[in-house]
DNA sequence: GCACGGTCCTGACAGTCGTCAAGACCGTCC
DNA sequence: GGACGGTCTTGACGACTGTCAGGACCGTGC
């Protein structure tokens, strides 16, 4: 995994005060807004449809600039998606800390998920546009792999802290876990995306009355 | 679902001998080999990288030719989703028919799984695709929600069939059951096309631990 | 005030895309 | 044998893509 921060051209110091003389913030923080703006467009269009272009038309800056700031669009992309993986990864870490009770937490989970998909579908359709791109692009593997395998450890605390709660212990391992969960929050996305209204209520139904399966029996 | 043979061009009869003049086989058999073609460069490639000209290169017709049969990319593809439905929805078909208790039944289901993943994954990691691709494109998805809807029945069959061996009834909704298998076996294909060899033996195994929590306890 | 250099814009390049018009090919029928 | 018409090829069109060279802009340091 090579350094987030390499730029596009030789960068001695990002924070220099000669870095600041055009636009707002530092280096660094020029190119993350870049990728607010491509992670923007890029949820909106999808990976495929998404051109340099489009990405600079929805920011501050021109076509031109992207490569100043990224060698090629590969590198921005793959940018963006460790970018993305940074503001997912602790999404659930609220409902661990504050469920106190195991009716608690299964429920303040299903509302997390719930919630998720109404207020960033555009974003997780973009993650498993990404994660699926990657069955065909060798280049995005090594990022897709290490977010997915992020994302199963995030289930797996939330499934510990669940059998902390209950007194039984977790009867999968934690790639079963996560693949399972996974594809009941993908089938409920697609749904909510294609303007299933009862999708996120029925993705609510099925985590309460999923997630005690994946305990073992009292 | 408008008429899947409903050609690019008018054609009062497609069995006439008047249309077999060039090449060989009927007009709508010719439109099938246009799709065998179109699907496994969509396989390989993937739905973005995948032009009409790439897919004519690896048919026995040049790039014009599609024109001629499909009124555009759209068209082709939809075909090329439905045409290849007809393919795998009946792929588990035998497992329920020739299983004779429940253990044989979740062998066969898992070795079917195996196998399927092992001889196809380009195929399978396309209908993910264009799954995903339907979160972005509405043009697709009619047809994803249909073959999805197709595959959650036939899941569905497998699993009353493993009830009714075991005498156990499914405890979870059909919607649910196929999501979780479904999020287990793209784990497994994700992992397999990016190289990791205990892909499907952990898939194997995990359908094994996995389809028993599906029915209520004894 | 002037040169320096980081930042950004403009315009262009070559390549690829979907699409389609024009016509060649050729089996069939009068 | 000649006309017809379904089938297929060729070549082109405009639009779009990622990339990059060239130079404009402008804050900083001398």
């Amino acid at each position: 995994m090579t350094s987030v921060s390499a730029g596009a051209r030789q960068q001695d110091d990002a924070s220099s005060s000669a870095r600041r003389r055009r636009g707002t913030g530092s280096y660094d923080e020029r190119r993350d807004r870049l990728a607010d703006s491509a992670l923007v467009t890029l949820g909106s269009l999808g990976y495929a449809r998404t051109s340099l272009r489009e990405i600079a038309a929805n920011s501050e800056f021109t076509h031109g600039v992207i490569h100043y700031y990224f060698r090629d669009k590969t590198e921005l992309i793959t940018y963006c998606v460790r970018y993305y993986k940074a503001t997912c990864v602790k999404r659930y870490d609220g409902v661990i800390r504050d469920s106190t009770t195991a009716e608690e937490l299964v429920q303040a989970f299903a509302d997390k998920l719930v919630e998720t998909i109404s207020t960033e579908a555009p974003m997780h359709r973009l993650w498993y546009d990404l994660r699926t791109q990657s069955m065909f692009d060798e280049a995005l593997r090594e990022d897709v792999l290490f977010i997915d395998a992020t994302l199963e450890t995030m289930i797996w605390r939330v499934l510990e802290r669940y059998a902390a709660l209950t007194g039984r212990p977790v009867r999968l391992p934690s790639s079963t876990a996560y693949a399972m969960l996974d594809g009941v929050f993908e089938r409920a996305l697609l749904r909510h995306v294609c303007g299933d209204a009862r999708a996120l209520q029925d993705l609510h139904a099925t985590v309460l009355g999923a997630l005690p399966l994946l305990l073992a029996d009292a």
